[in-house]
DNA sequence: GACAAAGTTTATGTCAGACAAATAGATCAA
DNA sequence: TTGATCTATTTGTCTGACATAAACTTTGTC
């Protein structure tokens, strides 16, 4: 009977997100890139079309997601043009991603700093006052995954990832768990920089693990004192980072 | 010299953002009513443009709108479906109106204002530490406008608003200003809610006061704890106005 | 009969061209 | 100078076709 099902069902998952370089990425890289300042008319799309070799349908998409993430905006006979920079959504991943290539990517790694000082010890205090056991499951796969990684940086990243979006997660604060997803791909981002220090991530397992515990043990004062812990460490790791680019780059 | 510019400067700014509800927030809002469940497949593009009495082209660009603010996943042959709610952009202005419409309103609330009491607070200290003598004329200026309003609660909602997008925008972090656009968003939304107590707004006048009086003095611990204290007392009315609406309801 | 390879079907993705609607700027009139 | 009208241009929408990719079906082989 049920033996009819058993063999491949083949679980239709969204295999793989985005395939390669978009028409989005183009045209916002070049934004971002100043090309086309704040308050400037882009070109006609008409005129896009033919600069980038595309229809001017795959132009309007293209457009047509910049201006869903406050970037743009459109008017008959005006045209389009780049709006100031304080309405982009910066908490869009892919804003995100497209700002980082840009200039000042050390006041933006601090900037995000900041929010994760403000967001993730307050997380942890829920966490540990609310989470489910399944919650917690995951935030400690993730922390035996990153013991299991040992000295390999980029093995670690993986799970720490993961450790953090876990807490997030466990909130059960819908928002918050957006902001999970913005705070890891800031993380990916800035992998680079928090472990120009060889050991920085294998010295960091302890203090994910007086996290873990506190979650375990239910005392959300302490959960949140030992994430202000570990983001210290973790935002000194960054500056440390940040100088040793700046002294190699000039 | 300079008055050939002083008749009507027409200034091109967006004038109006959205004109009428738009084709996505059509689509939007049947994903959200829970037409086609989290993994369910929609309809192919070509019966969604029949069915709304549309082109298969704008059909298109409101679901690209969808895919960009992580609603919606498609495949060739496989067709469009939708995403896990964990994965939508709960930050994104658009998403959190269209979620807005969702039958627990209430939980949505207390999420939204569990959100403010991390962010906001924190954001009066690093607005006290930092912000300039024009982001706090900004702040200033909102206060006054509060003032003016007297006890009429829709003329005292735009400069309340203001009010704490200011500080949001004080910080200078471009994270904490996107928060800004999505709390004021959401204060929009639970406007109904938060004014159900008549003299509500009002009471709260002095409350602001002591927000921006610590912010002019340069005390980060008094502005946040100014801050925390009239975020309390806006929950315990929101609190009041959803048991108010439930009481009312069945 | 089990299993692998090739073909078919069907949905999204892209293209091309035309028309509709809106509006900034120019023209014209009082 | 001011106001209304006209015009040109740009986005917005429609139509229809083809390209691409992948799930499903068929075929062929062992």
């Amino acid at each position: 009977m049920s033996d009819q099902y058993s063999s491949k069902i083949t679980t239709p998952m969204p295999s793989r997100r985005r395939a390669g370089p978009s028409v989005a990425d183009a045209i916002a890289l070049r934004v971002v890139g100043g090309e086309w300042p704040e308050g400037a008319v882009l070109p006609t799309e008409i005129e896009l079309a033919e600069e980038l070799g595309l229809a001017r349908t795959s132009v309007r998409e293209a457009l047509g997601n910049l201006k869903a993430k406050g970037m743009l905006v459109s008017r008959p006979k005006t045209g389009t043009r780049v709006l100031p920079r304080i309405q982009w959504n910066m908490l869009d991943e892919d804003v995100l991603r497209w700002c980082w290539s840009d200039q000042n990517r050390e006041r933006t790694a601090l900037h995000l700093m900041q929010l994760r000082r403000i967001v993730e010890p307050a997380a942890c205090d829920i966490a540990a006052a609310s989470a489910s056991d399944s919650d917690i499951a995951i935030i400690e796969r993730a922390y035996r995954a990153m013991d299991a990684a040992g000295a390999d940086p980029v093995a670690f990243a993986g799970p720490d990832l993961e450790f953090h979006r876990g807490i997030l997660r466990a909130t059960g604060n819908p928002f918050l768990i957006s902001l999970g997803a913005t705070i890891e791909t800031a993380l990916r981002l800035s992998f680079e920089l928090s472990t120009r220090q060889p050991g920085a991530p294998r010295k960091s397992l302890p203090m994910h693990r007086d996290v873990l515990d506190a979650i375990w043990a239910r005392k959300p004062a302490e959960a949140r004192l030992a994430m202000e812990t570990l983001l210290g460490v973790t935002e000194s790791n960054i500056q440390r980072g940040l100088s040793a680019v700046a002294a190699s780059s000039p």
